[in-house]
DNA sequence: TATGTCATGTAAGGGGTTACATGATTTG
DNA sequence: CAAATCATGTAACCCCTTACATGACATA
């Protein structure tokens, strides 16, 4: 079976301090979206299904500042089961990399198209890693007084980790692909 | 739009020699399963419709010695179809870890608890690496004669490097735990 | 003879993306 | 005043996994 994921997101999200919808996407976006993504078309059906079984509830702030939003806090039913979730046995991850498949056919494409792919790619995850530089230098301040912030910082360091080694890949390939030319 | 990539995987082995579908899922497996995971529900389907649009035929092998097998073979349409679609732009890659989620929202449960989560992604990726450093090997010894295995190398070493990276942030990981003991 | 592997499939169901739709508000 | 952003949603679609189903053959 499969169990939705997206609701346990939003739980953790809610847990932390309520908000409305879109606020939870701009968090998402924020924290966890090098390793989970959340779609509005996902999103906001999700919320609604969790209000309907009493795992969070909704207030409706009208006329404050901007649009009016839809503020969800999360009930200690959903905290209850968001706990337990968490101490379900973790799946496997199956990741997949259009990069690696069209790697691995591509030996009839030309070398500077590869040589392109690879360039592109290491270019995106390079110009991220200054960022989770910068959250790795606030998060540690933080840590030796707080909880919270060191469960963030160990994603965050997963992060620099996994990218660093995407770029570090990638100068290998390039290498590669230089002695071939 | 979202173009259904199972289509070029099966085209992509099939272009390297005919097999049956039971054969293309080992051969993924053994070859791509690390960024490419395919199952049969998915397969057997895909090759069904490829050949009716053309782009593989089928020949049944029947009574030559265990099971009968589908043998499916390329076409210049197929092939044709699998060079266009090579050239497409990469498409970004959108992974989900599992544990990254339940450690972001897990401050509340035991270290304990993280620590053996953790452990375990440690060992999974760990126990994985001495395969692919045969690969490695084999592979080397190979490529400076052989541009397609050039490819397969890279794949290889992709893996090598971020499963590495795995196994790193783990230690990294551990050791911020065991600090706040 | 029972278990495991070979070999091919189907059906159900769900999760998730994309595209579409709407309207208010802010900013250049 | 136009464009971007805020804010919430729906509908279609499809990819994919899981579970189920079948039967032959090999092996312990």
């Amino acid at each position: 079976m499969k169990e939705n994921k997206t609701r346990f997101i939003i739980l953790g999200m809610l847990n932390h301090e309520p908000m409305a919808g879109y606020d939870i996407k701009k968090r998402i976006e924020l924290t966890i979206s090098h390793f989970w993504q959340v779609s509005y078309g996902q999103l906001y059906p999700t919320l609604k299904r969790l209000a309907k079984e009493g795992l969070v509830t909704m207030a409706a702030t009208l006329s404050e500042k901007g649009p009016s939003k839809k503020v969800y806090t999360i009930t200690p039913l959903g905290q209850k089961a968001l706990l337990q979730w968490l101490t379900l046995p973790v799946e496997k991850e199956n990741n997949k990399y259009d990069l690696m498949v069209k790697l691995f056919f591509g030996s009839q494409l030309p070398i500077s198209h590869t040589v392109g792919l690879i360039q592109s790619f290491k270019s995106r995850y390079q110009s991220l890693l200054p960022m989770f530089r910068q959250f790795e230098q606030e998060l540690k301040s933080i840590v030796p007084h707080n909880r919270d912030h060191l469960h963030y910082l160990l994603t965050v360091l997963f992060g620099l980790k996994v990218y660093t080694a995407y770029v570090e890949w990638a100068d290998e390939a390039l290498t590669y692909l230089n002695q071939t030319e």
